[in-house]
DNA sequence: ATTAGCACTCTAAACTATTGAGTGCTAAAT
DNA sequence: ATTTAGCACTCAATAGTTTAGAGTGCTAAT
């Protein structure tokens, strides 16, 4: 028996032992597969299968006298086609509307998004910001702070809202700003960004050539505004519940932490896996290797991406060991991901 | 010899201790103390000083055959009256000046200063929020976003700004909003904000008798919109390089530091320890016990207050170890509290 | 094809030296 | 009266040993 196809019996016990390893943290033997698997065979016979997923790379023990684990294979084939998704807990459920119900402010929706995943998986959140690829200039508006400096505030799209406080280099009062703010959202509010940018840009040459002061300060205003603002956007998440992941045993070694943590801060593997997803459909999931980083070698990530009118804004999603409850963390992405996005519409 | 004044000899070779372990992190010996501490005494006499010193209660041998480590009065002994404070590295000033220089965002200042402080010193920096005594109102304006949705820009005292997205029961034009934005800045500009949202009561009634739909919501709005901006000032701070304490080896103690991590994300042990610190004149240091908390019962709590013209808007500082280099820490923490009061008044 | 039996392997835990750093005490030296 | 050499003693850390038990793989019987 070394046929690459496996038997149901083959998969059976494979699926008994990833749950049992699941739930256990130790190693399966032959003996407890017997008793709990379900299957009426001895452990003899069972050792002769474990033998064979061995020799196909889904699972290995760790030493001769050791039960075995799942491979990052034997997870993979797991989850692909062995999985029985657990159908989401209603406490769970209305947690999640709770906290994701409407809400008017974006920042604070993607927060609580990162909170909730981390608080009911006991794994590590993470939402990336809504990345829109289209940002439409909705408004702008500039307030006068001090001598020398203006806010300005941006609303784009439905309603992100963005500061910036920049230097001008004389003092401008309340009606000069009101009317260089009612001349740029005549001509741009719908706009996007990028396309205001080259257009200020051109303007900006124009009303240098006309010696207009005024509308060269104006001009130059927005734009420092609004460079920042793409900026800003380049790409970012916000992560909660790290800590959990110093409550799992295999993540006790105290360097690999460290790396782990490290990462999160630089952000660069996070965002970089992340944008792996961004263009499929559903829950995704990384395991070990999988993601292709070391840092993450022994974690799993379950992540989807999460959309508003079809479109894909930002991708969502949760890290902890390999070893983690697929069956449970996978409809809680899955619905997280739904009702974010759901919540970022309701906006409108 | 067990009176409770020490001798300068005793003096020199508690300093000597100190030091050592400070740099080593092993106990350390009377041998030790007899090569390095440039004291020309043996062994054996040392060892009758540090009998000395331990009766006292300044040392304390983890066992028999360990050398002395400092307890937390001998670490407080030698801050207090032992302590070269080391002139700053100019490197450090330079990094210090650069990061703090003249930005017109108190955020993002206040952001700065906890990534340097933790990058400079090696262990988790924190700077509390500002907190104004006094919150001045000193611009409101309304911005439609949708029609139940406005947005309420705010400016506090020099340039803080604060966004505040509400609902309303109907949708209002901008000229509304204009008006009504007219009328409380025109009120209450300049005005504190306590004593606007008192106004504001008043007022509101007086619509309300007057039947003046449109004055009561535009109130209304103001009203929560001050509600929820004098909330989220109630009190937090930002936190950098948390992982710098794993590389400590007094801290690998993964619960300790779960327990520490967690201390963080909650906020309010910390919050309250900085907030004694609140009425302190310059840099005021916690060493182990000394906090009150157990979490940071083996950590070391270095701040300072920042000021504005006098007034106290917060409280700066880093946490580690009992054992660090208190001789560069201090007047790291000291200048960057004095900076952060600089160009936090700068900005005026 | 399945299973009982059994020898074998290897970890984890419990014990047992062994080493060496550092102490405290005592008695001699300064 | 200090200081110090000398020495017995303690105790953590390290390495080596033993034991127990879990689990395997193989073989021969079912």
């Amino acid at each position: 028996m070394s046929e690459s196809e496996l038997n149901d019996r083959a998969q059976h016990l494979l699926k008994a032992l990833v749950e049992k390893y699941i739930k256990g943290g130790q190693p399966v033997g032959s003996q407890a597969l017997a008793r709990e698997s379900g299957i009426n065979l001895s452990p003899a016979t069972i050792r002769n299968v474990l033998s064979d997923l061995e020799s196909l790379g889904l699972v290995s023990s760790p030493h001769t006298s050791a039960g075995r684990v799942p491979t990052d294979q034997g997870y993979r084939l797991f989850v692909d086609s062995l999985l029985n998704v657990q159908p989401l807990n209603n406490d769970v459920v209305c947690q999640l509307e709770e906290k994701l119900g409407s809400d008017d402010d974006p920042q604070d929706l993607i927060h609580r998004a990162s909170t909730i995943l981390s608080s009911i998986t006991n794994l590590a959140g993470i939402v990336t910001i809504p990345k829109h690829e289209y940002i439409a200039l909705r408004h702008i508006e500039f307030l006068p702070l001090s001598q020398k400096s203006v806010l300005v505030v941006i609303v784009i799209n439905e309603n992100e809202v963005h500061n910036k406080i920049i230097n001008t280099p004389r003092a401008f009062n309340r009606s000069e700003l009101e009317q260089a703010a009612n001349y740029l959202n005549a001509h741009f509010a719908g706009t996007d960004i990028q396309a205001v940018k080259k257009s200020l840009i051109n303007e900006l040459k124009e009303a240098k050539n006309n010696a207009d002061e005024f509308m060269t300060t104006a001009i130059n205003m927005a734009s420092q505004a609004l460079n920042s603002e793409s900026e800003s956007k380049a790409g970012d998440y916000i992560l909660d519940g790290e800590i959990n992941l110093m409550n799992y045993a295999e993540m006790s070694d105290l360097d690999k932490l460290r790396l782990i943590f490290e990462a999160f801060n630089k952000k660069r593997d996070v965002l970089h896996l992340f944008d792996q997803v961004i263009r499929s459909e559903g829950v995704q999931i990384f395991i070990g290797a999988e993601s292709g980083y070391t840092v993450f070698g022994d974690c799993s990530v379950v992540t989807s991406p999460y959309k508003v009118d079809g479109k894909v804004l930002g991708v969502l999603g949760v890290i902890g060991p390999t070893r983690i409850a697929y069956d449970k963390v996978i409809p809680v992405v899955d619905v997280t991901a739904k009702l974010l996005g759901a919540a970022l519409n309701h906006q409108k």
